[in-house]
DNA sequence: TGTACATCAGTGAACGCGCGTTCACTGATGTAC
DNA sequence: TGTACATCAGTGAACGCGCGTTCACTGATGTAC
């Protein structure tokens, strides 16, 4: 094992693998093609195939990467060390940056569709979970809340923390978890389409703004 | 003027657009595809040119409808007559239903950036901008709040509500309402990805639940 | 250490497809005298 | 009311391009005896 072809080949394979961000960055959205990737490395389009069964396949590893990518940085911000509120800041700063730093694999993960390639299979979602454990490991340093969530989502929310490692997040956690991402992913996403530039207002401010928010949410004593 | 001729031009803009929507609706984002349109109204590829000067200028009229019909939708959810609580949760309710209900539609507004397709065309701003002063109509029905946006952002602010015709929008109001709208967005974006149910919660039950928050957002008396 | 063989990266041609757009043209239809 | 003309919707062929993928093949390189 691991001998030196395998050694190549994992080389070459991570090779594509940033030409295809690379271009994906420069071309937009759907400019990932096979060809032109084989071209930047400069290689012939078959010759891909020797890593990657298909676009499918080599998409399925780039949003695999991005998610493993981002994990690293959300947890590299939220230093156990300081006050929850602090952490909780950091980490939405993480999030943010991550995004702004490179739109294209964000919308990879959170954005349209790719046509004719399911975004919900189960490796993927695995990896998702992964993310959201680290907001979930910042809000659990907070004083625990005594209200629950009302009726089914309670359940709902139960059965979802209880898929994660992180242990004991009551359902409340999780909801404002749920909300939290929601919220960033709200202003994150209108940001890096230019949205808020293009009404005059300076995203910086507004982030800031809401993150003062996301705080109070997390802080709250009642949930309701 | 308006002729038999303009008339039928007309007609057959419109039906094109019709098929493009439909296009959009089945075959992705990017499906939209001046040949595919033809064949489906039983003509040929260039007879498209003479409604459209080509792919944006199609484009471009459609993503003026969708400002326009979703603008429609939230009027029509926020009756002046009812109170302000109950106008705004009527009119988040209606945001919501218009995205879920077309997608497609809502991604062309808000989502990823077609290639070398300017989203922020004048034109394109003017029709979003329309779209919130609904939002800021609600929200003026809302008692006045005291504390003002700090540092750059009230300047910006207030020069963005300027903008907009519905007079009297304090920069605190224009707040909550880039807030409410990003909120929003979040929610909804990521509901029609499908992100929510690949979690396995309900997002009727995540919605309600930010729509309370949205509305003792609004109803504040501080924003700080 | 040397030789025979198996492995496998990469090639070039080809398949079938679709794209937006241009061009010269036909033929119907409305309009002006 | 009838005729001549201008307008303009729509056609079919063509341009040049790019796409993902398959296939039979070459040639280098690692491996086993």
């Amino acid at each position: 094992m691991s001998g030196v072809r395998d050694r190549f080949r994992m080389q070459m394979q991570q090779e594509v693998k940033d030409a295809a961000v690379r271009q994906l960055a420069e071309g937009g959205p759907q400019a990932l093609s096979i060809n032109a990737i084989a071209k930047e490395i400069g290689v012939s389009g078959p010759a891909l195939y020797r890593y990657f069964a298909g676009r499918d396949d080599l998409l399925t590893a780039l949003i695999l990467d991005a998610y493993r990518d981002m994990t690293t940085a959300l947890t590299a911000a939220a230093e156990p060390a300081q006050a929850p509120e602090k952490r909780l800041e950091a980490v939405a700063t993480a999030y943010r940056t991550w995004a702004n730093a490179q739109p294209h694999r964000y919308r990879l993960l959170f954005g349209a569709p790719l046509p004719g390639y399911d975004a919900h299979d189960g490796t993927l979602v695995d990896a998702a979970q992964k993310m959201m454990n680290v907001v979930l490991d910042v809000l659990a340093g907070f004083p625990h809340r005594a209200a629950a969530p009302q009726g089914d989502l309670n359940g709902q929310l139960t059965a979802w923390a209880r898929t994660h490692e992180v242990a004991d997040v009551a359902p409340a956690t999780a909801l404002v978890g749920v909300t939290l991402w929601s919220r960033l992913h709200g202003m994150v996403s209108l940001e890096i389409e230019r949205n808020f530039v293009s009404m005059g207002l300076d995203p910086d401010l507004l982030f800031t703004s809401e993150v003062v928010d996301l705080v109070r949410l997390a802080s709250a004593d009642d949930a309701q």
